[in-house]
DNA sequence: AGTATATCTGTCTTTACCTCA
DNA sequence: CTTGAGGTAAAGACAGATATA
């Protein structure tokens, strides 16, 4: 829970905040809890939009009747030299060349021996590969051009059937084992990488939503902290006029004193109707509750 | 048992493609 | 027609857990 600290000390307001929020039923999926101080410069944020898309590209053919995959792979003339062209920059910005599309979607391709360093990736590659050589089979996906390398790297558009059944499948576990993942991927006629990749994605998505709904709630406690300690800093001012106007020493009574219940100190008359006599009484408003706050710290 | 190495899988970040206003 | 914003698939980098020699 969050937690505040208004150092009585102190004429501003000091917050300490502490995040520990209650999942929604969107986030009990989320692996981890929310890391608010984490991504918080580098996510613009934008609300989500699923299926956002329509599937008007002329470059992406669909069939709703079987979980066909939505990609197709052949690029007009123009898009292919645009393609072309872009290649040397690609590389450029990425260190590592096994970025390149050629290499990526078609690991039998000769241009695939140009990536130098990622062992790695050519691990999973290799492993990818034997994963999808079932998968593929079934699949048009790997289609005659990238097999002849001449495909850059070509987005993927998921079909309705394939993001709902993905989507259904997120719900019941957000991670996947592989023996799922080769089972999902069969069933969408993706690559298990694929399947993988969405998933990663997907779980992206959901702890940026989450961050989303914490950066509001904690914008939401902070304006009311804000306007708390605004109404208290002008409470004073008037309790300070109010002591300038009184002479500089009035006896009080012990009677008038009365305990503080939140934290036991000592204060000037508050309870019953000695309180509302006294020039002391100090609570025009009651405390303000704040259940994140200090139970004492009002004093 | 302790250690080094390999492998797997996750997150974080970035890039590139695509759609739409 | 162009352009910029936004969504998203896919990549690289890295870390932590686990398996194996």
């Amino acid at each position: 829970m969050m937690g505040l600290h208004q150092d009585p000390s102190d004429s501003g307001l000091q917050l300490i905040l502490g995040l520990a929020l209650t999942a929604t039923p969107e986030d009990t999926i989320t692996p981890s809890p929310p890391s608010i101080s984490n991504n918080l410069h580098h996510h613009h944020l934008t609300t989500l939009r699923p299926n956002s898309y329509s599937s008007k590209s002329s470059f992406i053919s669909t069939s709703n009747s079987e979980p066909e995959p939505s990609l197709t792979l052949g690029l007009s003339r123009e898009t292919y030299r645009q393609q072309v062209v872009k290649l040397p920059r690609n590389i450029g910005h990425n260190k590592v060349s096994s970025e390149d599309p050629l290499e990526q979607t078609s690991p039998h391709s000769a241009i695939s021996s140009f990536s130098s360093g990622r062992v790695k990736r050519e691990r999973d590659l290799s492993c990818e590969e034997a994963d999808a050589t079932e998968t593929e089979r079934v699949s048009s996906r790997a289609s005659d051009e990238e097999e002849d390398g001449t495909t850059a790297r070509k987005k993927l558009r998921l079909t309705k059937e394939q993001s709902a059944l993905l989507e259904e499948s997120f719900k019941q576990h957000s991670t996947l084992n592989p023996k799922q993942k080769q089972a999902l991927a069969k069933q969408l006629s993706l690559r298990p990488r694929q399947v993988e990749v969405w998933f990663q994605n997907r779980r992206a998505r959901t702890k940026l939503k989450q961050t989303e709904v914490d950066c509001e709630f904690l914008k939401k406690c902070c304006e009311t902290l804000t306007d708390e300690n605004r109404r208290l800093q002008k409470e004073l001012q008037e309790l300070k006029a109010l002591k300038l106007a009184q002479p500089l020493y009035m006896p009080m009574s012990a009677a008038t004193l009365t305990m503080c219940p939140a934290c036991e100190r000592l204060g000037g008359g508050v309870g019953g109707g000695a309180s509302a006599k006294s020039p002391f009484s100090m609570a025009p408003k009651p405390h303000f509750f704040n259940p994140f706050a200090n139970p004492s710290a009002a004093c």
